[in-house]
RNA sequence: GCGCCCUUAGCUCAGCCGGAUAGAGCAACGGCCUUCUAAGCCGUAGGCCACAGGUUCGAAUCCUGUAGGGCGUACCA
């Protein structure tokens, strides 16, 4: 509808154009906005406030110019001209109801699938395995799933990457560990139970002892050079670590498997050739014993250049290095469009010079873009981010757990009668879409506090009132004994409710666009939010069972079979699951 | 020092490629269950959009500056 309207628009201002009302040389973006108050009809455009002044026009003189030359149509059935000089546009009810007719019949529910698909990969999750997931873990595998999902349904060909992190220098610490637990024949598996306590050891170790941390640091360049020992005891480490992460993916329902983890041992090899490439490009230099790429646009402290250091003095490298030769992974064999990357907003820097660096040495095509997509710090409710290295931080599966157990005494209070197996496991979506709704929801870029209370109210834009929301429509079906796809009657508006509703129906697949785009899920939710509001208006003024006729009824019926099958796209987008009742 | 980000209702947050009276939810207050699940709906109240300039017909939104906060800034990731 949009790009109709902004058709209709250039044929008038070409119309204008001709009669030398314009000048000739113009070509204004036209934007169509949807209002805010549905007394300023259905859309709004403000061209005539843009061209008055090279029209040498009064805005609305112009504005009344531009609608005597807009093409007849049928599906705007009033245009006016509002304010200062906005031109607002009517649409014919008849229209929308058309268009419901067609969402409803369309699996992809009218979104557009894109004409060229891109490759597009999507470096999300990657966590560091030598320590458990934590909640500072939760916001890249989420959000990261949510915009994998969206791209792959608007028909993009995605590819993810789990970039785990394990390769770096706490995994000597962790084999040397390893190590003494095996002369001590104490079962290695055992302890890997609990990475943390494991780790936690590990590093007690490391500190309190001078051999040991030295036995470490000879572990990692062994491990990196090859040791087969050093691989063995290392990939043990890493299944039983990998095994945690997909445990933990599985019960978030993020769709990243075990091929999808490329983690930075896999790059080992290519980092000398990186190496040996920059070289080659005259990019690298030498300063206190470390090979740098410097870059004019940054500096450091003392506003001396500031380096990208390749290589480390004692010959080790970076993960600079290893996000550069995963940047030519996924350019020469993955043949990436586009690559984006969900991680924290303080990896800022990193990231301007790692890309920078990466297209200076032409390790991408130069119409390929590379996307840092930051968000910002878990934040604890005391204000201060949650630390990754100290013990105390909370581990991703106890504070799943303890939402299910929340969400499981909410669920137990409304359903007494419910049986058992049933109440678990609305809890368990419950609490889980619970938890990964409140992330998603916020603005990607902000800091999140972290606050059980706020995620747990079931109040709000939260999961819950979505899932509640889907959950009433289901239950209408069963009632009346029909299924949602059963509807083959034409929708018919008689409320203004039932066309509020419509309305926003209709913008499903503008809001698909955007978050595919920007890579911002909270639009969605915020869009699923006022969708399910307007549902809940409409499903108290208007009864469908009840309804006054048989035309009426099935006009609302698919309304709301519409409003589910939206619903239900777009959480399964958001990777939350539904529920047939709560 | 330099760079990036943030500051909107008591709280948690939207809105930011300029647009019509700044929006939700929570908390507060007042209504609505003999009719499709009240985990709901309807309503009331609550704001010098940190501050000061500038650009503009029009600024929460763009620019400059100030204050406060966060993060990053040479061998961790």
């Amino acid at each position: 509808m949009k790009a109709f309207i902004q058709q209709q628009l250039e044929q008038a201002l070409i119309a204008l154009q001709k009669q030398h009302v314009l000048p000739p040389d113009i070509q204004p973006r036209i934007v169509i906005d949807r209002t805010k108050d549905k007394s300023h009809g259905d859309f709004a455009n403000n061209l005539a406030l843009m061209l008055a002044k090279p029209a040498k026009q009064n805005p609305r003189a112009l504005a009344a110019l531009i609608i005597k030359n807009l093409p007849e149509s049928s599906l705007i059935v009033k245009t006016e001209i509002a304010g200062p000089g906005f031109i607002n546009f009517f649409i014919n009810p008849n229209y929308l109801e058309k268009q419901i007719d067609s969402a409803y019949a369309d699996a992809r529910l009218n979104v557009d699938k894109v004409q060229h698909a891109q490759n597009i990969v999507i470096d999300y999750s990657s966590p560091n395995l030598a320590k458990e997931m934590h909640v500072g873990h939760l916001r890249s595998t989420i959000i990261g799933d949510a915009v994998t999902r969206t791209l792959a349904f608007q028909g993009q060909n995605v590819i993810r990457q789990n970039h785990v992190g394990d390769w770096g220098t706490q995994f000597g610490m962790l084999l040397a560990y390893m190590e003494e637990l095996r002369a001590q024949n104490i079962e290695i598996s055992k302890n890997l139970a609990d990475l943390e306590v494991f780790y936690r050891a590990a590093k007690g170790r490391f500190d309190e002892s001078e051999d040991f941390a030295n036995r470490a640091r000879s572990l990692v360049v062994e491990l990196q050079s090859g040791n087969e020992e050093c691989i063995t005891l290392w990939k043990e480490f890493k299944d039983i670590s990998i095994s945690h992460c997909q445990d933990a993916y599985k019960r978030l329902g993020v769709s990243l498997s075990a091929q999808d983890i490329r983690g930075e041992s896999a790059y080992n090899d290519d980092l000398s050739v990186v190496v040996c490439d920059l070289d080659k490009k005259g990019l690298l230099q030498e300063s206190q014993g470390a090979k740098c790429v410097f870059l004019d646009s940054f500096k450091n402290k003392e506003g001396e250049p500031l380096p990208v250091i390749i290589k480390k003095k004692d010959g080790g490298f970076l993960y600079a290095t290893s996000d550069l030769a995963a940047i030519r992974y996924r350019q020469s064999v993955l043949n990436a469009d586009r690559v984006l990357y969900f991680v924290d907003a303080r990896q800022g820097l990193h990231f301007q010079q790692v890309f920078e660096v990466a297209r200076l040495a032409a390790f991408v095509k130069p119409q390929t873009t590379l996307e840092h997509m930051p968000f910002g710090t878990v934040m604890g409710e005391d204000g201060k981010p949650f630390k990754t290295r100290a013990g105390s931080t909370p581990k991703l599966a106890d504070l799943l757990t303890e939402a299910e157990e929340r969400a499981y005494l909410l669920v137990k209070e409304k359903n007494q009668e419910m049986p058992e197996d049933e109440l678990r496991h609305i809890a368990s979506v419950v609490g889980i879409a619970s938890v990964k709704y409140a992330d998603l929801s916020k603005n990607r870029t902000s800091d999140y506090t972290f606050s059980f209370d706020n995620m747990l109210s079931f109040d709000g834009n939260t999961a819950p009132y979505l899932l509640y929301a889907y959950t009433r429509v289901v239950s209408i079906f069963k009632k009346a004994e029909m299924q949602m796809e059963s509807i083959t009657a034409d929708v018919t508006f008689t409320e203004e409710k039932e066309k509020d509703l419509a309305n926003k129906l209709l913008q499903f697949n503008e809001i698909i666009n955007q978050v595919g785009k920007q890579g911002m899920p909270h639009f969605l939710c915020a869009y699923l939010f006022e969708l399910a509001g307007l549902f809940s208006s409409f499903y108290e003024a208007c009864p469908i069972l009840v309804a006054a006729t048989e035309t009426q009824k099935q006009s609302r019926l698919k309304l709301a079979a519409l409003t589910a099958k939206t619903l239900q796209q777009g959480l399964s987008l958001l990777g939350i699951n539904t529920l047939e009742r709560m």
